[in-house]
DNA sequence: CTAAAAATGAAAATGAGTATCAAAAGCAGG
DNA sequence: CCTGCTTTTGATACTCATTTTCATTTTTAG
């Protein structure tokens, strides 16, 4: 699976003529073998440790081609950081966002994703993408 | 349904102990005749041109007051600003926002709410709030 | 009225993300 | 492998929304 994105990354990158660069590598391998929903500095320290000499610019510059290659997503929560996950090809989910342990809880619901596009329908509105994040308290934080 | 909510932020204001001050008297009148979803920004300069001496720290500070009173509602969407719209007592909606023209068309659906709940129940969560934006082409944007 | 506490606002600080640009690296053709 | 051209990189400067600071003003209880 981890073989599969690095050929997806490596169809994009030659589409665009993108060169290939030892930091590319470095951040695709890192972002490959960390859990879902990383964080810019969290990802950038990761690499950093694993090799020396990449920088800021170019974690953030390449994060953004990742999704560009459709293997990672952004997510924007309230924490004022944006974060990536992994997309598979075609997957969707949303989120459940614990704010007392940061943790988040993932799931898919078809029926609503129907609804949703009832009600674009009924305004003659072209869906693009959405977001559904329901904040709480997970079964652990709850008193 | 203006003096319901001043008499909510006066109960909110009592209840917490703060002292009645013009500058949020100001804000307050000025965010009740606004229309949904205002940047602070926005509100600051219509505060502005209503009364001077008004700093954008207080407004930054009172539109928080609004939240935590129940009277408005904390929305950010994807341009990097925040923004403050109207809750009535009770009342929820989500968002279809077109990235074309930056519209909003709100619309409420108890079946999502519904199933929302479900999922919840279903991990042992408990929700506190939630939020579905739905981005894309408003029908005047679709080519 | 007066003292203590809260609120204000100008200005400085913060912090995530972006732009700049000189230097380094990749690549195609010879 | 050179060579020359283009892309990529990364240190640094910058942007811009929001927060913090703190001296001054305002509110309020007594
Ligand atoms: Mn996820
Ligand atoms: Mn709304
Ligand atoms: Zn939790
Ligand atoms: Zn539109």
């Amino acid at each position: 699976m981890i073989q599969e994105k690095k050929r997806t990354f490596n169809v994009f990158a030659a589409s665009k003529g993108l060169r290939s660069t030892r930091q590319r590598d470095n951040i695709l391998d890192v972002f490959l073998a960390t859990h879902q929903h990383v964080s810019v500095e969290e990802l950038y320290l990761k690499v950093k440790a694993v090799s020396q000499g990449v920088g800021q610019a170019t974690v953030y510059r390449t994060l953004k081609l990742f999704v560009e290659a459709g293997l990672a997503r952004e997510i924007l929560l309230h924490d004022g950081q944006t974060r990536y996950e992994h997309v598979l090809a075609g997957e969707h989910h949303d989120h459940l966002v614990c704010t007392g342990c940061n943790s988040i809880i993932e799931f898919e619901n078809e029926t609503i994703e129907q609804l949703q596009d009832e009600i674009a329908a009924r305004h003659g509105f072209m869906i693009r993408s959405h977001k559904l994040e329901i904040y709480g308290l997970c079964s652990r934080c709850r008193t």
